[in-house]
DNA sequence: GTATATTTGCCAATATTTGACAAGTCAATA
DNA sequence: TATTGACTTGTCAAATATTGGCAAATATAC
């Protein structure tokens, strides 16, 4: 459970029979940087999800849902005060969209 | 709604009749910088909050809860799937607590 | 007006993240 | 067991982002 965003692309990929060394170059990017991210050892660039997802025909949404996952959980992975924490964001979110 | 723990650190220097210049050379910082923290300008370190918290007679865990809020708030406030993302992320703390 | 508290703007210093490349492992197979 | 292709890993300079420190500006009280 490292980084679902990886592990999720990394599944679509193969799904489609693409190899990193097809679908790094469309992200302007080589296959190591590719990997890494696969892996959760770097970080996709928010602006490269939906081109991404178009390539593994993956749900541009889901993808930025699980993306947006991971930069959260990184925040607080080691917090006890996690829940709490979370909790407590999640009231503040509710809030801003209740003033639009 | 800015910077809670901004707020709330604020609030509690001024209960305890405390100025900027006084509490801010016990964190090894100018005024101007602990000024920029209140106001959500900048990021105090995560290992100044207990000593913040005894200077201001805070609890120590709300500030950290209230700080790491504020950075959960940072990663999603512009995005339309927050609220899907700090739900996923939720289960993702909750699983790994399951986990110990 | 002065004095004190806080805020703001700037930018150099520091820290973090990324990009690029080379060398590495691994698996299949000739 | 040598070769090939896919992927991984390590390193490090370059690019980005964040912070610290100072000076000037503003605000408030007297």
């Amino acid at each position: 459970m490292e980084s679902q965003f990886g592990e999720k692309i990394r599944s679509l990929r193969e799904k489609q029979n693409l190899y990193l060394r097809q679908v790094a170059p469309l992200l302007e990017m080589d296959t190591a940087q590719l990997s890494k991210i696969e892996k959760g050892l770097r970080q996709i660039k928010r602006e490269q999800i939906p081109i991404l997802a178009e390539i593994i025909k993956a749900d541009k949404d889901e993808l930025l849902t699980l993306w947006l996952a991971d930069q959260l959980y990184e925040v607080v992975k080691d917090e006890e005060l996690a829940n709490r924490a979370m909790q407590m964001a999640g009231q503040k979110i509710k809030f801003k969209k209740s003033k639009k």
